[in-house]
DNA sequence: AAACCTTCCAAAAACGGTTTCGGAAAAAGA
DNA sequence: TCTTTTTCCGAAACCGTTTTTGGAAGGTTT
C-alpha cells in the first residue's frame, strides 16, 4: 500500500516562520510562554499552510491514541443487532465532540473476541474499551481487569465490583412489567427468557420473579422458559408455555425478538395478541410499531446509553476511580397494542388451545 | 488522560538477545539477510517476552495506519439503519483477516460529514475511506477525488467515472420488479420512490419506468410519487396513489421502510396487502418476515457487500487503478406474502376505496 | 597472496511530533 | 550601575519503530 500524502509538517511551519519547531508545538498546545507577536505569526502560518498535526506522531510521543475501541459480537448468523447500531451512534457523537475516534471490531466467537482485544491492546491502537453484552462470567472483563486496561462495561457481570459499568435496572423493569400486567387483570403471567449466560437474562428473570413475589403471586416454574435469543426462540417459548394445562394469559418476554416470535405463534394459533393473549417485549425496537399488533415494549434510548458509556470511559481515562463510576438507568414502558386485559380465564384459554394446539411448526424463513 | 502500559518494546527484545534493534525489526518483517541462528533466538525472545510492535510507531515510520474509515450519516432522528449494521460487520470481517481496523464516525449533517472527513485525513488517522449512501452530486466524493485520497463508494454518483464503486443494479432490479408484478396479472403498477438526491432513488425510478416500457405498458406519471425515506413517507405515498381515480393494484416501493408504511395504510383502509393490493419493498430487512403480511422484498446481502467494498478499497490502496474497480451486483426477490394476483380491477378497487378514503391520518408513534 | 564477493548485523538516521533544559535578552529591583 | 528575576524561545532529547548505510568476517577468485 502506498502512502499518499506529502502533507505539511510542523517543520514546514517552523521554517516558514523562522522559529524552532518546539515553539510551533507550544503555540499549538496553548503554552503560555510565547509572546503575542510570534504566536500570531505562527498561527497565521499554520492557517496559510493548512497545517494539521499528525495524529500518529503525536500519539507516539504522548503514548495515547485518542481512540476508543468497541468489540461487538455478531451473533450466530442472525442479523446485526439494531440496538448496537444506535448505541454506536451515541458513542460516536459523544466522542466527536472531544475529537476522539471510535474503532470498531466485530467478532464471531469467544476466542476471537479475546484475540481482538489482545491485539488492539498490544499494538496500542486504542486507549480504552467499551464492552457490550456482558456475560455473567465475562472473559473479556476478566482480561481487561488483569491487564489493568481502561474500560467501561455496558451491562454488569455476576460480580459487578471493581470496574465501571452502565446498566439498565433490569430487575426493576421486569418487576414493573409484572405489576403492569397484574394491573391489567392478569394473574397467570408467563416469562419467556433467554439463556442465562448473558447477565441481563438472569436479571430479567429475577425481576420477573421479584415482581410476582411483590404482588403475592405464586411463582410457577412451569410458566418460565429459557430460549435462544431469537424470534424462533420466542416462538418455541410461547408454544411451550401456552401448552401447559393451565396456560398464562400474558407473556412477558426478555427481548423484542422473543416477543415477535411469541406474537407469531399466537397468530398461528388464531389468537390475537393484545386481546386473547398479552405479549410484552423489551428493547423498544422502532419496527415494533409496524407489527400486527404493534408491540408493547420497554425501551431505553440506545443512543443515550452510548453517549453515557463513552463519557464514563473518558472519565476513567482521565483518572477517575472506575469503582465510583457505576450507573443504573431506567427503561420506560411504551404501550402499543399487544397488551390488554385478559379476555379469557386461563381455563377458558386452555380449552380453546387444546383444540388448536396440534402441529403448528415454526415457519419463519430465516433460520434453516 | 494517563498512558497506562509500560509494554515491552523492540529495545527490550534486542537487549535480551544481545543484538541491535534493527535486527529484530528485520526478523519480524521477514527480511532474508538474517542467519537462521539469530533469527531463531530473536523469535524465541519475542515469544517469551510477549512482544508486539507498537502500531503507532510503525505507522509513523511507514506513513500508513492500517486503518480504514467509514463515515456514516445518521438520519434525521430516525433510528439507525439496520442495513448499515450488517454492512459494517461485513467490512470488519474482511479487514480482520488482514489485520486492518475500522474507524467509524457518525455525522448528522452534510457540513459535519465533510469536516469529519477532513479531520481524519489531515490527522492521518486512516488510509482510505468507504463512502455510503452516495448522492447524485456527492460532496464527499468530490472532496476525496480532489484530495486524491483513496476511497471506494458503495453506490454510484451521477457521474460514476474515475473512482471505485460497488453498487446494486438498481435499474435492472426494479425493471424485474415490474415484470414480476405484471406476470402476477397487474397492469396498473404504482411506484413509491424516494427523494432524488440519493442516487439510488433515481436508478430505482428509472428501473421502474424501464420495466414498464419493456412490457409495453404506458407510463402514467400519476402512478409515481416521491416521498421521505421513512415509514411515514410510504404511508403518504400509498395514500396519494390509491386515491387516484384509477388506482394501481400493485405498489412497488423503493425501500422496505416505504413498503412498511404502505402496508400500514392499506391496513387502515381495510385492505389486505397481498390480496387486495400488492406491495413490494426493497432491502430484505429481516424484520419484514414478521410483519402482517410478511413483506415481499428484494434483498442483497449487506454483509457481503461490506466485505466486497472493503476488499476493493484494499486493492485501491495496493495501487490498483480505481477506475478498473467497479462492480455491479444483483438483488434477489424474496417472496413472502405481500404480493399476489390482483383480486380486483383498478375500477373495482377505486369503488371500494372511494367509500373508505376519508380521513385516515397517519398514526405511527415515532416522529410526530 | 591480493582482490573481490557474500553473508550477516551494528549503528545511525529517519518518521513528526512533544517536552525538557537552559540560556539570551529584557525588565525589575537595589 | 550592578544584580536578580522574568519572559521568551532555540536546541536537543525522546517516543518506538523501519530502513539505510556501511563494515567485519569469512569464503572465492585470480
Amino acid at each position: 500500500m502506498s502512502r499518499v500524502r506529502g502533507s505539511v509538517t510542523i517543520d514546514d511551519v517552523a521554517r516558514h516562520v523562522g522559529v524552532a519547531k518546539g515553539t510551533v508545538s507550544r503555540v499549538l498546545n496553548n503554552y503560555t510562554d510565547i509572546s503575542d507577536g510570534t504566536r500570531k505569526r505562527i498561527l497565521k502560518a499554520v492557517q496559510d499552510l493548512g497545517y494539521q498535526p499528525s495524529a500518529t506522531a503525536r500519539n507516539l510521543k504522548r503514548g495515547r491514541q485518542d481512540t476508543l475501541g468497541i468489540v461487538i459480537p455478531v451473533g450466530h448468523g442472525n442479523g446485526a443487532d439494531p440496538f448496537l447500531a444506535e448505541f454506536i451512534d451515541g458513542i460516536a457523537r459523544a466522542l466527536d465532540a472531544l475529537g476522539l475516534d471510535l474503532l470498531v471490531a466485530t467478532t464471531h466467537s469467544r476466542d476471537h473476541m479475546l484475540q481482538s482485544l489482545q491485539r488492539l491492546i498490544a499494538r496500542r491502537k486504542v486507549d480504552g474499551f467499551i464492552v457490550t453484552r456482558t456475560e455473567v462470567d465475562d472473559a473479556r472483563i476478566a482480561y481487561l481487569q488483569e491487564q489493568k486496561f481502561p474500560f467501561v462495561a455496558h451491562g454488569r457481570t455476576g460480580d459487578p465490583t471493581g470496574y465501571a459499568w452502565f446498566d439498565i435496572d433490569n430487575e426493576k423493569t421486569f418487576a414493573d412489567g409484572v405489576r403492569h400486567l397484574y394491573s391489567l387483570g392478569h394473574e397467570r403471567i408467563g416469562f419467556v427468557g433467554a439463556s442465562l449466560e448473558l447477565n441481563f437474562a438472569i436479571q430479567r428473570r429475577d425481576g420477573y420473579r421479584q415482581g410476582l413475589e411483590d404482588l403475592g403471586l405464586k411463582h410457577d416454574p412451569s410458566l418460565e422458559t429459557l430460549q435462544d435469543l431469537s424470534e424462533r426462540g420466542g416462538y418455541s417459548g410461547a408454544e411451550a408455555l401456552l401448552s401447559r394445562d393451565l396456560p398464562p394469559t400474558a407473556l412477558l418476554c426478555a427481548t423484542d425478538a422473543l416477543a415477535i416470535g411469541a406474537v407469531q405463534l399466537c397468530k398461528k394459533l388464531g389468537l390475537k395478541a393484545g386481546t386473547d393473549v398479552t405479549v410484552v417485549g423489551y428493547d423498544g425496537l422502532p419496527v415494533g410499531e409496524y407489527l400486527d399488533p404493534p408491540l408493547t415494549t420497554f425501551s431505553q434510548s440506545a443512543q443515550e446509553a452510548g453517549g453515557h458509556v463513552a463519557r464514563m470511559l473518558i472519565d476513567v481515562l482521565d483518572g477517575k476511580d472506575p469503582t465510583s463510576l457505576q450507573a443504573l438507568a431506567k427503561a420506560n414502558l411504551i404501550r402499543r397494542a399487544s397488551d390488554g386485559a385478559p379476555s379469557k380465564t386461563p381455563e377458558a384459554l386452555a380449552k380453546v388451545l387444546r383444540d388448536r394446539l396440534n402441529d403448528q411448526p415454526y415457519s419463519g424463513n430465516k433460520g434453516e
